[in-house]
RNA sequence: CCGCUCGUAGCUCAGAUGGAUAGAGUACCGCCCUCCGAAGGCGGUGGUCGCGCGUUCGAAUCGCGCCGAGCGGGCCA
């Protein structure tokens, strides 16, 4: 609606520079607002306003040169100009219903576009290493990476969804260490265990199992337990599986999937790390100082040039990175997005330096990143600390079993990424008009509701006759709710061009509130079969978009709670 | 010291491209079920948009400078 709009007047102009009354400059983009005082009409425009210095005229006159210049046309039904030259629109109500039977007639798919036309876009995300469980952090990105994904999938994007890890670094040691600890019988205080280790009680749970013999069935890989405490290479391998299943029953427990899991050792078994250096030191932007290998970061915006090789030989972290996002590059991916934490936010200017370093006709700025800020998990009134190495953390799992999937999954994504977020799992678990998920979840229940009542009453939902019958939707309530249909479509495309999910979710708590508000206001089963059927098409048209939203987020969308 | 992110109601947070009287939830105080699900609705109290200067018809939004918080800045990842 708003870009028919945009482009009606833009016909306008064109035919006011036709005129001379504007000069022939290239046209700005008309902006068309939503507006906020309903006194105000449906929707806005300032173009008077930007032209004004322009055209030499005052934006009230100019404006009335744009509305005298409209062509007589089935949207508007009356134009005011207002305050210092708003152009305020009220869209005729034909206009408006008709997206009632635009909802009804596309169904899953109302709200999607295809801006992204077929496109590739590979989408990494969560990307934790496999030494431990997933903490609420890695819930976040979880949350956030999917929901960009379905995103970008209802806009025309073909997604992959990858997710990387560190099998390979120091780290993966340290959690052999502390596994081989345990299975000797080691525990966090006693004399012999590793400085650094983990101390968490799986860490016990994985030494048992490996004492046991257990057999693990992991994504991507399957081990047995080799029982020998002295034999440290197996218990590396049997950790690294075993923690391997418990990140994929955590992630399909919070319904995520990826198509790819990338394995850091993967770069080294196939020399793609020592390609990549040996193209860098090609390139010339390398040295070597003090023993060690250096990259001239500093050539591409970084504050200080950085080690790509230790003096006792090893890479630093950001080398393999550079060589998995060149293979991202050369597996096609020209749109790249990363979903991290914040904390790695360090990493970036690295990556891309190696990238354009490499020479490798990689454009800059790529790849995108998506930050996601801290998570604070607060429950009882106090605030839970997390710290994995003292082995009492909240995990991604233990949110899901308190709260629930749809609660811990809206909750992580309900709010900007580059927001600090407090988990409330008291808010979260309560199953009261508290808690958004549920208000939401409800309102979609109480349409299900509400066709059952249909036919235990008799009354029947008539589908065509409340489409014919759409002219009986009078009130503000009505009107509200078909202004905030029309305005789903737009929703979803901002959500996936700015990569912001939450703007989803913000949407379909308002959306909830215009339906359970007119829900109260009017009554829907009416003898009046007209009227009736014409609020039911309403209610089943709210009842879609609800369902599509919550879809975006992953959120279930039950016919009854 | 430097970089990134943030600072909006008591609390948790929205405010895309600068727009009209800054919003929602929660909390608190009142109302509304002989009626389709009260897991709901309606109304009220509550604000120097951290502070200052600037840009312009117009700034929570853009720029600069402070103040405060979180996270980074290591041959850790």
């Amino acid at each position: 609606m708003k870009q028919q709009l945009a482009e009606l007047i833009a016909t306008v102009l064109r035919q006011l520079q036709a005129e001379g009354i504007l000069p022939t400059d290239e046209l700005p983009a008309v902006q068309i607002d939503n507006t906020k005082d309903k006194a105000h009409g449906d929707l806005a425009t300032n173009i008077a306003m930007v032209l004004a210095k322009k055209a030499g005229k005052p934006p009230r006159e100019l404006a009335a040169a744009i509305l005298g210049a409209m062509p007589a046309n089935n949207l508007v039904a009356k134009a005011d100009i207002a305050g210092p030259g708003f152009i305020n629109f009220f869209i005729a109500s034909e206009a408006q219903l008709a997206v009632v039977s635009q909802i009804l007639a596309e169904a899953d798919r109302f709200g999607c576009v295809n801006a992204g036309k077929g496109e590739k876009v590979q989408v990494e995300f969560v990307s934790a290493n496999p030494t431990g469980p997933l903490h609420v952090g890695h819930g976040r990105g979880a949350a956030i990476g999917d929901c960009l994904c379905r995103l970008l999938e209802a806009t025309g994007w073909r997604v992959t969804r990858e997710f990387y890890y560190n099998d390979a670094g120091a780290q993966i040691g340290n959690l052999a260490r502390s596994v081989q600890a345990r299975a000797l019988g080691l525990g966090p205080d006693d004399h012999g265990w590793p400085e650094d280790g983990y101390r968490g009680e799986y860490i016990n749970d994985v030494a048992q199992s490996y004492l046991a013999g257990d057999r693990i069935d992991a994504d991507d890989q399957h081990v047995v337990g080799a029982k020998d405490p002295h034999d440290a290479e197996a218990i590396r391998h049997f950790a690294v599986a075993y923690l391997r299943r418990e990140q994929d029953l955590d992630l399909k427990a919070f319904d995520v999937c990826f198509d790819t899991f990338y394995l850091e050792s993967s770069l080294y078994t196939e020399g793609k790390v020592d390609a990549a250096v040996e193209q860098l030191v090609a390139n010339g932007y390398t040295y070597e100082h003090d023993g060690a290998l250096w990259l001239k970061t500093t050539a591409f915006g970084d504050d200080k040039d950085r080690v790509m090789r230790k003096t006792e030989g090893g890479y630093t972290y950001f080398v393999p990175d550079v060589a998995y996002h060149l293979d991202k590059w050369q597996r096609g991916f020209t749109r790249v997005i990363n979903e991290q934490g914040a904390d790695h936010h360090s990493t970036i200017t690295r990556v891309r330096a190696g990238l354009q370093a490499l020479k490798a006709g990689i454009p800059d700025g790529w790849p995108d990143y998506v930050l996601h800020q801290m998570v604070t998990v607060m429950r009882g009134g106090e605030e839970v600390k997390i710290s994995k190495r003292a082995g009492s953390y909240v995990t991604l799992r233990d949110l899901i079993e308190w709260c629930g999937r749809d609660a811990t999954r809206y909750f992580l994504v309900s709010r900007a990424a580059t927001s600090q977020l407090v988990f409330d799992v008291d808010l979260a678990v309560a199953k009261s008009n508290d808690n958004p998920v549920y208000y939401i979840q409800y309102a979609h229940a109480r349409v299900c509701s509400v066709l059952r009542q249909a036919d235990e009453k008799q009354l029947p939902w008539d589908q065509a006759q409340g489409l014919a019958s759409l002219e009986q939707l009078t009130t503000t309530h009505e009107t509200d709710l078909l202004n905030m249909l029309a305005r789903y479509p737009e929703m979803v495309s901002v959500a996936a061009r700015d990569l912001t999910p939450h703007v989803i979710a913000q949407y379909l708590r308002e959306l909830a509130a215009a339906l359970h508000a007119w829900y109260n206001a009017e009554q829907f089963l009416v003898e009046d079969a007209a009227l009736r059927n014409a609020r039911l098409a309403l209610a089943v048209g709210t009842r879609q978009v609800l369902r599509n939203g919550l879809g975006i987020l992953g959120v279930s969308a039950p016919e009854s709670m």
